[in-house]
DNA sequence: TCAATGCGTTTGTCCGGACAATCGAACTAC
DNA sequence: GTAGTTCGATTGTCCGGACAAACGCATTGA
């Protein structure tokens, strides 16, 4: 008796375009990713296996593996040796991104507002100057902002950018969010340290965000780094809890 | 003239066993990674390329690229095409890992201690149960613990997994973590999601953490899932924010 | 009945090579 | 002097193959 027919990338139809300039792991990883995302790959199901799968596409077993590896970074796919490589069952979402307010926001459809309260250059404070990287007391650019959502207060965010970096337009920190122009700017965003915690509001904190002195605010550090190293920003947020949490995934690192 | 040398690479004692069972690919990343981490590869300094590092090491093209490739995926290394791999240079530690607080507090040298509130089977309520991926009102196993540094208390932490997957014992959930727990009973975490927020303490919790009622509380929820996407923990922390916060560094995925 | 062994399957590792794409710098032409 | 071009260097992609390691399962043995 013939074994039967399991493998599930079978019925898919998967092809890749041999003129296309996108790699060819790529298109595969591509068109695997929105099988899963479809549910056309149901979760827990045996890919057929690497041989077999690059026979089928044309492809060689590398090739293949590229493009398999690179879901099982994104914790789309477990592979067991032996076994095979099955979909991983779960609700994984995206896992922890470089996340920024205004994007997340506008993904959960909030159509985010801003306020412009400080644009300026000012000398680094001794905080400021470690963070980035440059001398105290020399410039730096200065922006204060407060984030609305539906017409409330969400955030205060004050950011601290080397001098000359970018040329920070008010308009159009009120139209978008600072990553937005950064990368528009051509830096290319790599890491970030983040430190997240929470304090009691000041008088003024507490005004700003229209809550009570004394109110529990939920507070994030971060200094984002581009491709080179170099520190390229310095923010200092406060979040009101009631109206924001920071929600991610994050992988194991294997 | 010939050109000077300045691989950096070529000063490095960098060797491979080949009788070992360690992957070639990870010998040299590793040895590559101390070096950065030790020194002696300067930050922003120009790896030699590829192909005569191979030729120095007695190994193949693809074997080294690997080496790169993990420790550009672990950010320690930028890649351009044109120009060489060089060390990226900045303050990177790890990045985010999918932490515990135990190992956290025992890393800054702050000897953990807990206390073990409650540890015993209940029925699911409809949020345990939606996060575990069980039938509301099925038995899932729920402990309380007190986790104390300096003897001054730091968070409470509620978890709830489900029942049967691992046996439980008090004695060592209070001598150490219960991820270091659920390592040891061969089960292997894969990832997770979480949400911090912050909220004014009740009374009760208050009265636990040895704080004012309605002071700051740092709270985390997180539901960890296996290698099979299996739900196999979910925790209600909540945590000092005068005591301890969140801390990490992400890498942009590209 | 249960444990140990053997075997086929599948992924993990590694090789050696080929060509394309991109970057930076030197060079040339205007 | 400046802009465009060419060229060498380096990584990116892809191939086809080979053997090792681990897993699951059936078989064998006590």
């Amino acid at each position: 008796m013939p074994k039967p027919e399991v493998d599930p990338t079978a019925q898919l139809e998967l092809r890749v375009d041999r003129s296309s300039p996108v790699p060819l792991y790529f298109q595969l990883s591509q068109q695997l990713e929105a099988a899963i995302e479809h549910g056309s790959l149901t979760p827990g199901s045996l890919l057929g296996n690497e041989i077999e799968l690059a026979a089928r596409l044309g492809l060689s077993r590398p090739t293949v593996r590229q493009a398999i590896q690179s879901l099982v970074d994104k914790g789309l796919l477990v592979r067991r040796r032996g076994v095979g490589t099955q979909v991983v069952h779960s609700q994984v979402k995206r896992p922890l991104e470089l996340s920024s307010l205004y994007d997340d926001l506008e993904a959960a459809g909030q159509r985010p507002a801003t306020t412009v309260l400080v644009n300026t250059v000012v000398p680094a404070t001794a905080e400021v100057a470690a963070a980035l990287g440059v001398a105290e007391g020399s410039d730096v650019q200065r922006v204060e902002r407060l984030r609305l959502a539906h017409g409330e207060p969400m955030a205060y965010l004050c950011n601290h950018l080397p001098s000359g970096l970018l040329d920070l337009d008010t308009a159009q920190l009120e139209a978008t969010g600072l990553y937005r122009l950064m990368r528009a700017a051509g830096i290319t965003l790599h890491s970030a340290r983040q430190s997240i915690g929470a304090r009691a509001a000041t008088a003024d904190e507490a005004e700003r965000l229209a809550e009570a002195e004394g109110a529990p605010l939920l507070t994030m550090q971060r200094t984002t780094f581009d491709d080179t190293g170099r520190a390229v920003e310095f923010g200092d947020h406060i979040y009101r809890p009631t109206r924001y949490s920071f929600e991610f995934q994050l992988l194991v690192r294997s």
